[in-house]
DNA sequence: CTTGACTCTAGACCTAGATCAAGGGTCTAG
DNA sequence: CTAGACCCTTGATCTAGGTCTAGAGTCAAG
C-alpha cells in the first residue's frame, strides 16, 4: 500500500486542506512535510498523505501545538516503539499548559471585570478606578 | 504642583520600575513616553512622573491591553470630558476579548484533555487517540 | 587623571508563522 | 498558437515588542 494513486499539484492539495500555497512551501523548508516527488517541469506532485499529514499540521496548531511541537509530534507517530508514550506525555504537557494559561487569564479577567463594575462611566480621570489602578500601586 | 524635583538617570528609572533601559527609549520613540528633559550632556533627565507612567503602561500591559490601547488609555486619562466614559469603554472591550479568549482555550482544554484520558499511553501508534485525532477527520 | 560604569544615536536583529514580490518557466483550453 | 492560470526560486517583508551592536561621549570615585 501508500502507493502514490493521485497526483496533485501543490494548488490542488493547498485547495483541499484549506491553506494557502506559501505554507505548503513554507513547512516543506521547515521540514513539517517531506519533499514531495517532482514532475520533468519541476512542479511538485504530491499524494493523499500529503494531505492527510497537513490536515494533521493544522488541528494540532488549533490545539495550540507550536510547529516545532508539530514537527516532534509528526516524528513520534512514526516511532513505533517509544511513539505512543511520548506523545501522550507531550498531549500532557500542552493541556497543563493551556490549563495554566486559562488560570492567568481568568485572574486578570477577574481584576479587570472588578475595576469595571467599580467605574461610573463619567466624572474625573482621577476618580476613574481603573486608571487609578493602573497610575497606583497595586493594593491588593 | 508637578514641578520636577528629583532627576533621575534613564537608569535609575528602569531599575526602579524594572524595565530596560532600551525598552523605555523604545517607549519614547513609540510615543507611550514624552520626551524627556534633556541635561547638558545629552543625557535623559527624568523625575517621578515617568516612573509613575511607566508602570501605569506595566500594569496595562499585564492586563493585556497591546501598546497601542494603552498609547490610546494614555490619551484619555488626559481627557477630562470624555476620558473616563471612552476608557471604561475600552475596559470592557479587553474584558470581553479576554473572555473569549479563556472559552476559547477551555474548548481546546477540553477536546485536549479527552484525548489524553482515551490514551492508554502504550500500544501502536495506529491506536494512540491522539494520533488518530490528529490524522483523521474530525468526528464531533 | 584615570578607570569603570553609564549614556548617547542609528540601525540591525530577534521570535513565529507566515505572506509577498520579482522574474521567469509551464500547462491547458480554445 | 496564445492567453491566462498555474508553478518555480530566492529573498524581502510583516506583526509586536522589544533587544543588541558599534562607536563615541560623559560621569563619579579614588
Amino acid at each position: 500500500m501508500n502507493i502514490q494513486i493521485s497526483s496533485l499539484t501543490i494548488g490542488a492539495v493547498a485547495k483541499r486542506v484549506g491553506v494557502a500555497i506559501d505554507t505548503i512551501r513554507y513547512y516543506e523548508r521547515e521540514g513539517l512535510l517531506p519533499e514531495p516527488l517532482r514532475r520533468a517541469s519541476g512542479y511538485r506532485s504530491y499524494g493523499e498523505s500529503t494531505v492527510a499529514q497537513l490536515r494533521f499540521i493544522r488541528r494540532a496548531k488549533d490545539l495550540g501545538f507550536t510547529l516545532d511541537e508539530i514537527r516532534e509530534l509528526l516524528a513520534l507517530s512514526a516511532d513505533r516503539q517509544r511513539g505512543v508514550k511520548a506523545v501522550k506525555q507531550r498531549a500532557q504537557q500542552r493541556l497543563a499548559a493551556i490549563e495554566q494559561r486559562i488560570t492567568e487569564l481568568q485572574r486578570v479577567r477577574d481584576g479587570l471585570a472588578q475595576l469595571v463594575e467599580s467605574c461610573p462611566g463619567h466624572g474625573k480621570p482621577e476618580q476613574c478606578p481603573i486608571l487609578r489602578a493602573l497610575a497606583d500601586e497595586a493594593k491588593s
